[in-house]
DNA sequence: TAAAAACTTTTTAGTGTAAAATAGTTTCCA
DNA sequence: TGGAAACTATTTTACACTAAAAAGTTTTTA
């Protein structure tokens, strides 16, 4: 891809998940750029693609950081705590408007934002239950399936703003107490151990 | 109330929660319960008030059947698998068309509902910490506002169907689940051997 | 060459109206 | 008295239409 094409994307995007897909149009973001709407449909043919690329490279950048919290942490539970911290700093900066306009007038995208938690959020805390067990942290007497899922839909909930009204509770606290929560509720003796030390050096 | 209104109530509530408020018109309801539309509406002014007093009572009974189970209860866990059985028992046997109904429809009722969820249910489980910390069972390092209203929303992630879709999943299975992982994460080590010694009578 | 501006086409929000469905009322009859 | 049916009133729904906004294209200009 071309440099320019990357620039575009990359700036568009920072716009369009800070104010919603529906509120920014197509000539906000060329004068917001500072390009011509011919630049614009030059490297992008149609705005439903752009905002596939969009997606494509916010959901490749969160896997990547995943993955690199994965290989650094020092076992499950570590994992755990490195990919809920690098989820709240990403997705606390996407205005939640962006997933109502996706669902409702961008199926491609939202179906990769969906493919997204239930396959690759999903397979990542699968994975972690089946390390925190192999590494003797996490209780075996769970549903790994069931327990993965509810992780899936903390998302959800908390982004609903539903259950945890804004501006009473902060998506990043909520984010925080619940990642850890979840974390008691999978550890067994020797994990808690190992969370209890972890909350003594902070 | 007379006993014939309580009838007529009781009967109307079991077709209306099963097929949806919007799907049973009040003919259905007079030919389903072989009275005519004059003695229906001798009791009930209009569908608005027969639904909210259908709402009234089965809240009214799921709280009578929450408390109880709480006042036979042994301790703070006992109480909380207590609850969730006679939850899964009452809630499972409503349509969940009747929730989009009521949202979109019937906004006292709703009202009634959401207020339910976020006061009774809340209360009760934050009740349910305290006492768990009290006896000696529960953490005491966790933001008790959080997981009370985490609690809170297991209800809305299962019944959406999103997360746990039917028939990969059932409702009952999956909180029945949901309620002791939950549970384990309240738990401190004390707790935890409650939960083995319970695990291994059952 | 690319921005700016002017332009056309498509989508969407909003309104009005007719038909259908349902709520609610009245009448008749066992 | 209360059920059955016929009736009226209200509400929903569906469709067509209009105006505005935004997508997408072309032309002009620096």
């Amino acid at each position: 891809m071309e440099e320019k094409k990357i620039e575009i994307l990359t700036r568009a995007s920072g716009v369009i998940l800070r104010h919603g897909v529906r509120s920014v149009t197509m000539d906000d973001i060329t004068s917001e750029l500072g390009i011509s709407k011919k630049t614009l449909y030059q490297y992008f043919t149609d705005k439903d693609s752009l905002i596939n690329a969009i997606i494509d490279l916010k959901l490749g950048n969160d896997r990547a950081i995943c993955l690199s919290s994965i290989e650094n942490a020092e076992n499950a539970i570590d994992a755990l705590f490195l990919i809920s911290k690098s989820i709240c700093e990403n997705v606390a900066a996407v205005n939640p408007t962006v997933f109502y306009d996706l669902r409702k007038h961008y199926p491609v995208a939202w179906q990769k934002v969906c493919a997204h938690k239930m396959t690759f959020v999903y397979d990542m805390i699968l994975n972690n239950i089946q390390r925190g067990i192999k590494e003797g942290i996490y209780r075996e007497n769970m549903n790994p399936e069931v327990v993965a899922r509810l992780f899936v839909a903390y998302g959800d909930v908390i982004m609903s703003g539903e259950i945890f009204p804004w501006p009473e509770f902060h998506y990043d606290q909520v984010y925080f107490e619940t990642t850890s929560f979840h974390i008691y509720g999978m550890s067994n003796k020797k994990g808690i151990e190992y969370l209890n030390k972890r909350e003594l050096n902070e």
